[in-house]
DNA sequence: AATTAACGCTTTGTATACAAAAGGTCAATG
DNA sequence: CATTGACCTTTTGTATACAAAGCGTTAATT
Protein backbone atom coordinates (compact mmCIF):
# COMPACT_ATOMS: atom_id res chain seq x y z
CA UNK A 1 0.00 0.00 0.00
CA UNK A 2 1.25 3.31 -0.81
CA UNK A 3 2.89 4.85 2.40
CA UNK A 4 2.34 7.92 2.10
CA UNK A 5 -1.92 7.35 2.21
CA UNK A 6 -1.57 5.00 4.99
CA UNK A 7 0.21 7.00 7.14
CA UNK A 8 -2.03 10.16 6.34
CA UNK A 9 -4.98 8.40 7.11
CA UNK A 10 -3.71 6.67 10.13
CA UNK A 11 -3.02 10.32 11.31
CA UNK A 12 -6.61 11.48 10.34
CA UNK A 13 -8.81 8.27 11.91
CA UNK A 14 -6.24 9.36 14.99
CA UNK A 15 -4.57 5.96 14.87
CA UNK A 16 -1.62 8.10 15.83
CA UNK A 17 -2.30 10.38 18.04
CA UNK A 18 -0.75 14.16 18.34
CA UNK A 19 2.50 14.09 19.22
CA UNK A 20 3.35 10.56 19.13
CA UNK A 21 6.46 9.82 17.30
CA UNK A 22 6.71 8.66 13.90
CA UNK A 23 9.53 5.73 13.47
CA UNK A 24 10.78 5.00 10.45
CA UNK A 25 11.59 1.39 11.14
CA UNK A 26 8.38 0.67 13.08
CA UNK A 27 6.65 2.00 10.37
CA UNK A 28 8.37 0.13 7.98
CA UNK A 29 8.11 -2.95 10.08
CA UNK A 30 4.23 -2.19 9.91
CA UNK A 31 3.91 -1.66 6.19
CA UNK A 32 6.25 -4.16 5.18
CA UNK A 33 8.20 -1.87 3.13
CA UNK A 34 11.83 -0.87 3.39
CA UNK A 35 12.54 2.59 5.19
CA UNK A 36 13.17 4.30 1.89
CA UNK A 37 9.47 4.93 0.74
CA UNK A 38 8.56 5.75 4.21
CA UNK A 39 10.95 8.49 3.97
CA UNK A 40 9.66 9.82 1.19
CA UNK A 41 5.72 9.81 2.48
CA UNK A 42 7.42 11.61 5.83
CA UNK A 43 8.56 14.38 3.87
CA UNK A 44 5.63 14.99 1.89
CA UNK A 45 3.61 14.88 4.88
CA UNK A 46 6.04 17.57 6.47
CA UNK A 47 5.93 19.69 3.88
CA UNK A 48 2.25 19.77 4.20
CA UNK A 49 2.17 19.93 8.02
CA UNK A 50 0.79 17.52 9.07
CA UNK A 51 3.69 16.35 11.09
CA UNK A 52 6.82 18.32 13.21
CA UNK A 53 9.77 17.70 12.60
CA UNK A 54 11.80 17.24 16.19
CA UNK A 55 15.64 17.22 16.57
CA UNK A 56 15.35 13.89 15.17
CA UNK A 57 12.70 12.17 13.09
CA UNK A 58 9.00 13.79 13.09
CA UNK A 59 5.94 13.48 15.41
CA UNK A 60 2.24 13.40 14.42
CA UNK A 61 1.69 17.66 14.86
CA UNK A 62 -0.01 18.89 17.49
CA UNK A 63 -2.90 21.46 16.74
CA UNK A 64 -3.93 24.09 19.42
CA UNK A 65 -6.92 26.15 20.03
CA UNK A 66 -5.48 28.89 17.99
CA UNK A 67 -4.31 26.61 14.83
CA UNK A 68 -8.13 25.83 14.53
CA UNK A 69 -9.17 29.16 14.64
CA UNK A 70 -6.58 30.28 12.45
CA UNK A 71 -7.30 27.50 10.19
CA UNK A 72 -10.99 27.97 10.31
CA UNK A 73 -10.26 31.93 9.34
CA UNK A 74 -8.27 30.80 6.83
CA UNK A 75 -10.50 28.10 4.90
CA UNK A 76 -13.87 30.59 5.46
CA UNK A 77 -11.40 33.39 3.12
CA UNK A 78 -10.78 30.55 1.20
CA UNK A 79 -14.06 28.64 0.46
CA UNK A 80 -16.39 31.78 0.68
CA UNK A 81 -14.07 33.22 -2.40
CA UNK A 82 -14.91 29.13 -4.08
CA UNK A 83 -18.36 29.97 -3.11
CA UNK A 84 -18.58 32.92 -5.11
CA UNK A 85 -16.56 32.04 -7.97
CA UNK A 86 -18.62 29.03 -8.25
CA UNK A 87 -21.79 30.95 -8.52
CA UNK A 88 -20.01 32.61 -11.49
CA UNK A 89 -18.63 30.35 -13.18
CA UNK A 90 -20.77 26.89 -12.92
CA UNK A 91 -21.70 24.84 -15.62
CA UNK A 92 -24.96 23.00 -16.03
CA UNK A 93 -22.72 19.70 -14.96
CA UNK A 94 -21.67 21.17 -11.96
CA UNK A 95 -24.88 21.73 -10.61
CA UNK A 96 -25.86 18.34 -11.26
CA UNK A 97 -22.76 17.54 -9.43
CA UNK A 98 -23.86 19.55 -6.68
CA UNK A 99 -27.81 18.66 -6.51
CA UNK A 100 -26.16 14.64 -6.87
CA UNK A 101 -23.69 14.88 -3.70
CA UNK A 102 -26.37 16.93 -1.40
CA UNK A 103 -29.45 14.68 -2.27
CA UNK A 104 -27.35 11.92 -1.14
CA UNK A 105 -26.53 14.14 1.64
CA UNK A 106 -29.68 14.23 3.10
CA UNK A 107 -30.68 10.44 2.47
CA UNK A 108 -28.06 9.53 4.86
CA UNK A 109 -28.99 12.35 7.09
CA UNK A 110 -32.68 10.76 7.10
CA UNK A 111 -31.01 7.82 7.23
CA UNK A 112 -29.16 8.67 11.02
CA UNK A 113 -29.25 6.78 13.84
CA UNK A 114 -27.73 8.59 17.00
CA UNK A 115 -24.18 6.69 17.38
CA UNK A 116 -23.92 5.01 14.18
CA UNK A 117 -20.46 4.89 12.93
CA UNK A 118 -21.06 3.86 9.45
CA UNK A 119 -23.95 6.09 8.71
CA UNK A 120 -21.68 9.20 9.96
CA UNK A 121 -19.29 8.12 8.06
CA UNK A 122 -21.58 8.00 4.93
CA UNK A 123 -22.43 11.63 5.86
CA UNK A 124 -19.13 13.16 6.12
CA UNK A 125 -18.31 11.26 2.57
CA UNK A 126 -21.48 13.70 1.32
CA UNK A 127 -20.44 16.17 2.94
CA UNK A 128 -17.17 16.53 1.53
CA UNK A 129 -18.29 15.56 -2.15
CA UNK A 130 -20.47 18.81 -1.74
CA UNK A 131 -18.08 20.81 -0.99
CA UNK A 132 -15.85 18.91 -3.51
CA UNK A 133 -18.06 20.04 -6.20
CA UNK A 134 -18.20 23.79 -5.28
CA UNK A 135 -14.81 23.66 -5.06
CA UNK A 136 -14.08 21.98 -9.03
CA UNK A 137 -16.79 24.36 -10.08
CA UNK A 138 -14.93 27.44 -9.28
CA UNK A 139 -12.30 26.24 -11.82
CA UNK A 140 -9.45 27.61 -10.13
CA UNK A 141 -7.48 24.21 -9.44
CA UNK A 142 -4.92 26.32 -7.60
CA UNK A 143 -7.77 26.64 -4.85
CA UNK A 144 -8.32 23.04 -4.58
CA UNK A 145 -5.07 22.49 -4.24
CA UNK A 146 -4.37 24.65 -0.58
CA UNK A 147 -7.80 24.13 0.58
CA UNK A 148 -7.21 20.28 0.61
CA UNK A 149 -4.61 21.17 2.74
CA UNK A 150 -6.65 23.26 4.96
CA UNK A 151 -9.51 20.86 5.46
CA UNK A 152 -7.61 18.16 6.31
CA UNK A 153 -6.75 19.43 9.55
CA UNK A 154 -10.26 19.74 11.65
CA UNK A 155 -10.85 16.12 10.66
CA UNK A 156 -8.59 15.07 12.90
CA UNK A 157 -10.99 15.99 15.88
CA UNK A 158 -13.55 14.04 14.07
CA UNK A 159 -15.67 16.50 15.25
CA UNK A 160 -18.02 15.83 12.81
CA UNK A 161 -19.32 12.52 15.45
CA UNK A 162 -20.49 14.89 17.78
CA UNK A 163 -23.25 16.20 15.67
CA UNK A 164 -26.87 15.61 16.63
CA UNK A 165 -29.47 15.12 14.16
CA UNK A 166 -30.47 19.38 14.36
CA UNK A 167 -27.15 20.50 13.87
CA UNK A 168 -27.09 17.69 11.12
CA UNK A 169 -30.62 19.39 9.26
CA UNK A 170 -29.51 22.85 9.95
CA UNK A 171 -25.89 22.04 8.32
CA UNK A 172 -28.46 20.23 4.89
CA UNK A 173 -30.48 23.82 4.98
CA UNK A 174 -27.28 25.45 4.33
CA UNK A 175 -26.53 23.38 2.11
CA UNK A 176 -29.35 24.01 -0.24
CA UNK A 177 -29.28 27.79 0.42
CA UNK A 178 -25.53 27.56 -1.26
CA UNK A 179 -26.40 25.83 -3.70
CA UNK A 180 -29.73 27.75 -4.80
CA UNK A 181 -27.51 31.14 -4.86
CA UNK A 182 -24.96 29.33 -7.05
CA UNK A 183 -27.66 28.13 -9.50
CA UNK A 184 -28.83 31.28 -9.35
CA UNK A 185 -25.49 33.21 -9.73
CA UNK A 186 -25.56 34.96 -6.51
CA UNK A 187 -22.01 35.11 -6.30
CA UNK A 188 -21.97 37.27 -2.95
CA UNK A 189 -24.82 35.21 -1.20
CA UNK A 190 -23.09 31.75 -2.02
CA UNK A 191 -19.87 33.22 -0.38
CA UNK A 192 -21.88 34.73 2.56
CA UNK A 193 -23.85 31.80 3.08
CA UNK A 194 -20.62 29.34 2.67
CA UNK A 195 -18.86 31.88 4.92
CA UNK A 196 -21.54 31.36 7.57
CA UNK A 197 -21.77 27.73 7.33
CA UNK A 198 -17.99 27.09 7.39
CA UNK A 199 -17.88 29.46 10.61
CA UNK A 200 -20.88 26.69 12.14
CA UNK A 201 -18.07 24.21 11.53
CA UNK A 202 -15.63 26.08 13.86
CA UNK A 203 -17.96 26.66 16.45
CA UNK A 204 -18.90 22.42 16.90
CA UNK A 205 -15.07 21.53 16.51
CA UNK A 206 -13.86 24.60 19.24
CA UNK A 207 -17.31 23.19 21.28
CA UNK A 208 -15.98 19.91 20.77
CA UNK A 209 -12.57 20.69 22.10
CA UNK A 210 -13.91 22.35 25.37
CA UNK A 211 -15.66 18.92 25.93
CA UNK A 212 -12.52 17.39 25.43
CA UNK A 213 -10.37 19.58 28.01
CA UNK A 214 -13.20 18.89 30.33
CA UNK A 215 -12.83 15.53 29.95
CA UNK A 216 -9.45 15.60 30.70
CA UNK A 217 -9.59 17.90 33.92
CA UNK A 218 -12.50 15.19 35.30
CA UNK A 219 -9.45 12.52 34.46
CA UNK A 220 -6.54 14.89 35.94
CA UNK A 221 -8.55 14.69 39.54
CA UNK A 222 -9.82 11.47 39.36
CA UNK A 223 -5.68 10.46 39.24
CA UNK A 224 -4.96 12.72 42.57
CA UNK B 1 24.21 21.47 0.16
CA UNK B 2 20.62 21.04 0.75
CA UNK B 3 19.17 19.52 -2.62
CA UNK B 4 15.36 20.73 -1.71
CA UNK B 5 16.82 24.28 -1.45
CA UNK B 6 19.42 23.82 -4.32
CA UNK B 7 16.88 22.76 -6.83
CA UNK B 8 13.98 25.22 -5.82
CA UNK B 9 16.33 28.39 -6.15
CA UNK B 10 17.75 26.72 -9.46
CA UNK B 11 13.70 26.33 -11.24
CA UNK B 12 13.32 29.60 -9.87
CA UNK B 13 16.15 31.58 -11.13
CA UNK B 14 15.54 29.61 -14.53
CA UNK B 15 18.38 27.15 -14.81
CA UNK B 16 15.89 24.49 -15.03
CA UNK B 17 13.47 25.97 -17.55
CA UNK B 18 9.81 24.61 -17.68
CA UNK B 19 8.76 20.85 -18.90
CA UNK B 20 12.73 20.47 -18.16
CA UNK B 21 13.45 16.93 -17.17
CA UNK B 22 14.81 16.53 -14.03
CA UNK B 23 16.45 12.88 -13.90
CA UNK B 24 17.64 11.20 -10.79
CA UNK B 25 20.93 10.21 -11.58
CA UNK B 26 22.29 13.43 -13.10
CA UNK B 27 21.31 15.89 -10.30
CA UNK B 28 22.91 13.50 -7.96
CA UNK B 29 25.58 13.87 -10.59
CA UNK B 30 25.26 17.65 -10.19
CA UNK B 31 24.94 17.97 -6.60
CA UNK B 32 27.64 15.44 -5.41
CA UNK B 33 24.86 13.50 -3.74
CA UNK B 34 23.45 9.66 -3.84
CA UNK B 35 19.97 9.66 -5.28
CA UNK B 36 18.19 9.03 -1.81
CA UNK B 37 18.19 12.73 -0.78
CA UNK B 38 17.31 14.27 -4.27
CA UNK B 39 14.16 11.55 -4.58
CA UNK B 40 13.42 13.54 -1.43
CA UNK B 41 13.75 16.85 -2.50
CA UNK B 42 12.00 15.89 -5.50
CA UNK B 43 9.14 14.50 -3.33
CA UNK B 44 8.63 17.97 -1.48
CA UNK B 45 8.81 19.62 -4.72
CA UNK B 46 5.88 17.93 -6.27
CA UNK B 47 3.73 18.18 -3.01
CA UNK B 48 4.32 22.18 -3.76
CA UNK B 49 3.60 21.72 -7.75
CA UNK B 50 6.59 23.01 -8.69
CA UNK B 51 7.30 19.82 -10.47
CA UNK B 52 4.97 18.02 -12.09
CA UNK B 53 4.85 14.21 -12.56
CA UNK B 54 5.60 12.77 -15.59
CA UNK B 55 4.83 8.56 -16.64
CA UNK B 56 8.63 8.17 -15.10
CA UNK B 57 9.99 11.05 -12.95
CA UNK B 58 9.55 14.90 -12.89
CA UNK B 59 9.80 17.76 -15.08
CA UNK B 60 9.89 21.48 -14.35
CA UNK B 61 5.97 22.46 -13.72
CA UNK B 62 5.04 25.00 -16.72
CA UNK B 63 2.79 27.81 -15.47
CA UNK B 64 -0.08 28.78 -18.17
CA UNK B 65 -1.31 32.35 -18.64
CA UNK B 66 -4.27 31.20 -17.15
CA UNK B 67 -2.42 29.50 -13.98
CA UNK B 68 -1.03 33.08 -13.54
CA UNK B 69 -4.25 34.88 -13.35
CA UNK B 70 -5.69 32.20 -10.89
CA UNK B 71 -2.16 32.42 -8.84
CA UNK B 72 -2.80 35.97 -8.59
CA UNK B 73 -6.19 35.43 -7.83
CA UNK B 74 -5.19 33.87 -4.45
CA UNK B 75 -3.27 35.63 -3.94
CA UNK B 76 -4.62 38.82 -3.98
CA UNK B 77 -7.24 37.28 -1.23
CA UNK B 78 -4.80 36.12 0.89
CA UNK B 79 -2.54 39.03 0.85
CA UNK B 80 -5.03 41.13 1.15
CA UNK B 81 -6.76 39.48 3.89
CA UNK B 82 -3.13 39.24 5.65
CA UNK B 83 -2.90 43.01 5.04
CA UNK B 84 -6.18 43.56 7.20
CA UNK B 85 -5.43 41.42 9.77
CA UNK B 86 -1.97 43.22 10.54
CA UNK B 87 -3.61 46.74 10.74
CA UNK B 88 -5.58 44.88 13.84
CA UNK B 89 -3.08 42.58 15.29
CA UNK B 90 0.09 44.75 14.45
CA UNK B 91 2.54 45.78 17.44
CA UNK B 92 5.55 48.16 17.23
CA UNK B 93 7.66 45.82 16.62
CA UNK B 94 5.54 44.69 13.73
CA UNK B 95 5.72 48.63 12.41
CA UNK B 96 9.26 48.86 12.90
CA UNK B 97 10.07 45.76 10.93
CA UNK B 98 8.17 47.05 7.74
CA UNK B 99 9.57 50.69 8.11
CA UNK B 100 12.75 48.81 8.07
CA UNK B 101 12.24 46.89 5.07
CA UNK B 102 10.55 49.73 3.27
CA UNK B 103 13.39 52.10 3.76
CA UNK B 104 16.04 49.64 2.58
CA UNK B 105 13.30 49.20 -0.32
CA UNK B 106 13.62 53.15 -1.19
CA UNK B 107 16.97 53.37 -0.93
CA UNK B 108 17.54 50.67 -3.04
CA UNK B 109 15.05 52.17 -5.72
CA UNK B 110 16.66 55.56 -5.45
CA UNK B 111 20.12 53.83 -6.02
CA UNK B 112 18.74 51.98 -9.06
CA UNK B 113 20.41 51.80 -12.07
CA UNK B 114 18.66 50.57 -15.59
CA UNK B 115 19.89 46.96 -15.97
CA UNK B 116 21.80 46.67 -13.13
CA UNK B 117 21.02 42.90 -12.25
CA UNK B 118 22.66 43.49 -9.04
CA UNK B 119 20.57 46.35 -7.33
CA UNK B 120 17.48 44.54 -8.80
CA UNK B 121 18.26 41.59 -6.67
CA UNK B 122 18.60 43.83 -3.98
CA UNK B 123 15.09 45.61 -4.41
CA UNK B 124 13.35 42.23 -5.01
CA UNK B 125 14.68 41.18 -1.65
CA UNK B 126 13.86 44.33 0.40
CA UNK B 127 10.69 43.86 -1.18
CA UNK B 128 9.96 40.26 -0.25
CA UNK B 129 11.17 41.90 3.26
CA UNK B 130 8.43 44.57 3.52
CA UNK B 131 6.18 41.66 1.95
CA UNK B 132 6.58 39.18 4.72
CA UNK B 133 7.15 41.86 7.64
CA UNK B 134 3.13 42.55 7.20
CA UNK B 135 2.04 38.75 6.82
CA UNK B 136 4.37 37.71 9.97
CA UNK B 137 1.91 41.05 11.76
CA UNK B 138 -1.23 39.19 10.55
CA UNK B 139 0.08 36.99 13.35
CA UNK B 140 -1.36 33.79 11.47
CA UNK B 141 1.25 31.68 10.45
CA UNK B 142 -1.06 29.16 8.44
CA UNK B 143 -1.52 32.36 5.68
CA UNK B 144 2.30 32.34 5.71
CA UNK B 145 2.43 28.73 5.10
CA UNK B 146 -0.34 29.04 2.41
CA UNK B 147 1.41 32.30 0.91
CA UNK B 148 4.80 30.97 0.56
CA UNK B 149 4.20 28.62 -2.07
CA UNK B 150 1.81 30.80 -3.76
CA UNK B 151 4.17 33.43 -3.81
CA UNK B 152 7.52 31.10 -5.42
CA UNK B 153 5.25 30.79 -9.15
CA UNK B 154 5.85 34.25 -10.46
CA UNK B 155 9.09 34.17 -9.18
CA UNK B 156 10.19 32.04 -12.15
CA UNK B 157 9.05 34.30 -15.04
CA UNK B 158 11.51 37.27 -13.26
CA UNK B 159 9.55 39.69 -13.76
CA UNK B 160 10.44 42.09 -11.53
CA UNK B 161 13.65 42.56 -13.62
CA UNK B 162 11.57 44.58 -16.27
CA UNK B 163 10.17 47.29 -13.86
CA UNK B 164 11.09 50.49 -14.90
CA UNK B 165 12.12 53.70 -12.80
CA UNK B 166 8.84 54.60 -12.81
CA UNK B 167 6.72 51.58 -11.86
CA UNK B 168 9.52 51.28 -8.95
CA UNK B 169 8.39 54.52 -7.65
CA UNK B 170 4.66 53.67 -7.92
CA UNK B 171 5.56 50.53 -5.92
CA UNK B 172 7.03 52.29 -3.38
CA UNK B 173 4.17 54.63 -2.93
CA UNK B 174 1.41 52.02 -2.62
CA UNK B 175 3.51 50.34 0.32
CA UNK B 176 3.37 53.47 1.93
CA UNK B 177 0.05 53.76 1.76
CA UNK B 178 -0.20 49.91 2.59
CA UNK B 179 2.36 50.92 5.97
CA UNK B 180 0.09 53.97 7.17
CA UNK B 181 -3.34 52.32 7.06
CA UNK B 182 -1.54 49.21 8.96
CA UNK B 183 0.34 51.68 11.25
CA UNK B 184 -3.65 53.56 11.53
CA UNK B 185 -4.81 50.34 12.33
CA UNK B 186 -6.85 50.92 8.66
CA UNK B 187 -8.01 47.54 8.28
CA UNK B 188 -10.11 47.92 5.62
CA UNK B 189 -8.04 50.39 3.07
CA UNK B 190 -5.03 48.27 4.08
CA UNK B 191 -7.13 44.84 2.51
CA UNK B 192 -8.04 47.56 -0.62
CA UNK B 193 -4.26 48.97 -0.77
CA UNK B 194 -2.69 45.83 -1.01
CA UNK B 195 -4.84 43.86 -3.21
CA UNK B 196 -4.65 47.06 -5.85
CA UNK B 197 -1.09 46.10 -5.07
CA UNK B 198 -0.81 42.55 -5.92
CA UNK B 199 -3.27 43.14 -9.35
CA UNK B 200 -0.65 45.35 -10.37
CA UNK B 201 1.88 43.06 -9.88
CA UNK B 202 -0.30 40.55 -11.87
CA UNK B 203 -0.53 43.11 -14.29
CA UNK B 204 3.03 43.44 -14.81
CA UNK B 205 3.53 39.93 -14.90
CA UNK B 206 0.78 39.31 -18.17
CA UNK B 207 2.53 42.03 -19.65
CA UNK B 208 5.72 40.74 -19.57
CA UNK B 209 4.21 37.35 -20.72
CA UNK B 210 2.88 39.06 -23.90
CA UNK B 211 6.46 40.37 -24.67
CA UNK B 212 7.82 37.08 -24.61
CA UNK B 213 5.45 35.34 -26.59
CA UNK B 214 5.88 38.27 -29.34
CA UNK B 215 9.38 37.62 -29.36
CA UNK B 216 8.78 33.74 -29.69
CA UNK B 217 6.58 34.59 -32.47
CA UNK B 218 9.55 36.51 -34.01
CA UNK B 219 12.11 34.00 -33.45
CA UNK B 220 9.17 31.28 -35.34
CA UNK B 221 9.04 33.52 -38.34
CA UNK B 222 13.00 33.59 -38.69
CA UNK B 223 13.08 29.73 -38.84
CA UNK B 224 10.59 29.72 -41.83
C1' DA C 1 7.06 0.04 -46.93
C1' DA C 2 4.61 -0.24 -42.75
C1' DT C 3 3.48 -2.32 -38.57
C1' DT C 4 4.52 -5.02 -34.76
C1' DA C 5 7.18 -7.85 -31.72
C1' DA C 6 11.25 -8.50 -29.19
C1' DC C 7 15.40 -7.19 -27.28
C1' DG C 8 18.33 -4.07 -24.82
C1' DC C 9 19.21 0.19 -22.55
C1' DT C 10 17.94 3.77 -19.48
C1' DT C 11 15.71 5.30 -15.44
C1' DT C 12 12.92 4.82 -11.55
C1' DG C 13 11.34 2.00 -7.25
C1' DT C 14 12.81 -0.65 -3.34
C1' DA C 15 15.91 -2.86 -0.17
C1' DT C 16 19.95 -3.07 2.44
C1' DA C 17 24.34 -1.78 4.25
C1' DC C 18 27.15 1.49 6.31
C1' DA C 19 28.26 6.14 8.47
C1' DA C 20 27.10 9.63 11.64
C1' DA C 21 24.60 11.81 15.13
C1' DA C 22 21.61 11.90 19.07
C1' DG C 23 20.08 10.00 23.48
C1' DG C 24 20.44 7.36 27.49
C1' DT C 25 22.90 4.98 31.14
C1' DC C 26 26.27 4.13 34.36
C1' DA C 27 30.19 5.11 36.76
C1' DA C 28 33.58 8.16 38.56
C1' DT C 29 34.69 12.37 40.78
C1' DG C 30 33.97 16.72 43.14
C1' DC D 1 24.40 13.44 46.43
C1' DA D 2 24.72 15.74 42.30
C1' DT D 3 27.05 16.53 38.10
C1' DT D 4 29.73 15.38 34.28
C1' DG D 5 31.93 12.48 31.02
C1' DA D 6 32.55 8.30 28.44
C1' DC D 7 30.53 4.54 26.27
C1' DC D 8 26.92 2.07 24.29
C1' DT D 9 22.51 1.76 21.98
C1' DT D 10 19.16 3.48 18.96
C1' DT D 11 17.77 6.01 15.05
C1' DT D 12 18.43 8.86 11.28
C1' DG D 13 21.22 10.29 6.91
C1' DT D 14 23.53 8.66 2.83
C1' DA D 15 25.24 5.47 -0.53
C1' DT D 16 24.89 1.52 -3.27
C1' DA D 17 23.05 -2.63 -5.17
C1' DC D 18 19.40 -4.93 -7.19
C1' DA D 19 14.54 -5.40 -9.23
C1' DA D 20 11.14 -3.75 -12.26
C1' DA D 21 9.08 -0.86 -15.47
C1' DG D 22 9.32 2.36 -19.69
C1' DC D 23 11.18 3.63 -23.98
C1' DG D 24 13.53 3.28 -28.12
C1' DT D 25 15.50 0.75 -31.70
C1' DT D 26 15.89 -2.90 -34.76
C1' DA D 27 14.52 -6.69 -37.26
C1' DA D 28 11.17 -9.66 -39.12
C1' DT D 29 6.89 -10.53 -41.30
C1' DT D 30 2.92 -9.27 -43.99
Amino acid sequence: MDAYKYIKEAIIHGKYEPGMRLGEESLAKELKLSRTPIREAIKQLESEGLVTPLKRGVSVRHFTREDIQQIYDLRTLLEGYAASQAALHRTDEDIKMMKEANDRYEEAINRYKEADLNSIKEIVNFNQQFHEAIISACKNPHIYFHLSKVVVVPLVFRSFYWYDAFELKRSLEVHKTILSAIQNQDSERARVAMTEHIYQGRDQVLAHLEEIKKIHVLKEDTHD
